[in-house]
DNA sequence: TTTTTTGCAAACCATTTGCAATTAG
DNA sequence: CTAATTGCAAATGGTTTGCAAAAAA
């Protein structure tokens, strides 16, 4: 079960921790095979899983069916733009939460916003599960 | 390209609005086939995207490929329990957004927090696009 | 009648999986 | 040597679509 050093999976991870554009699976593909020619998709899809069940990257469900992914691990929220479609990384200076009014300041215009909380709810928190 | 009143979209949408359990597709056909016995899957999916595009439900990528649906419009934020794997609504009683801290008051075990704003970033947002 | 909506089944497409061959340790 | 990883190709599974028949307006 211990991990294993393979030319694909370092392609892989250096693939996404070095991506600012939060790219899909076969964007990354197609980055990877820019290094190590032969690499199958499924091989791409198994090391992000590996790479996500570490805490190395996160998968990013922002719309539609396809994911995304994001070497930056150290939290922080995302905008989505749809004017040109990118999303971006958003970056609180200061600790804590940006907030709906804050990216107005800085020249974004807000239209919508999503907050989703993962854990245990207060029934599952003092009961069986951990 | 009109809206015609059916049995099929009634059923569908009365099915998502009353649902407090953030539906998936599946769960919604079933549901609607209690009323309406020979509905079919595209059918549900079609209406569904028109109740969407009309601003009627929201469609929630929660985690997965697996759409959940949304009856309630005003803003609002969502829970999804580790323990029970059930999604919920955070309704915040005073006007603003949930916070972290605020929820572990209330007795949640908060773990992971997701948050993405929609709209228009600044260049877009003074260049071409609406 | 005219146009939208339906049901069915096939198509799509992102992701997953089985398996034999490779390869890291 | 032996267990993990790979490439390939086939399978999955949620969602979409083409089309002729049914139903609104």
């Amino acid at each position: 079960m211990s991990r294993r050093r393979t030319l694909q999976f370092d392609a892989v991870r250096d693939v996404v921790q070095r991506a600012c554009d939060h790219p899909n699976a076969d964007q990354i593909l197609a980055r990877v095979r820019e290094r190590v020619a032969s690499v199958s998709v499924g091989t791409v899809y198994r090391n992000l899983e590996k790479l996500a069940a570490d805490g190395e990257i996160h998968i990013l469900q922002i719309h539609g069916r396809q994911a995304r992914y994001d070497g930056m691990i150290a939290a922080h929220d995302h905008f989505v733009c749809d004017g040109c479609g990118t999303v971006s990384d958003l970056l609180p200076a200061q600790p804590g939460r940006l907030t709906h009014p804050a990216l107005a300041e800085v020249g974004y215009d807000i239209r919508a916003h999503t907050q989703t909380f993962f854990g245990l709810c207060p029934e599952c928190k003092t009961g069986a599960r951990a």
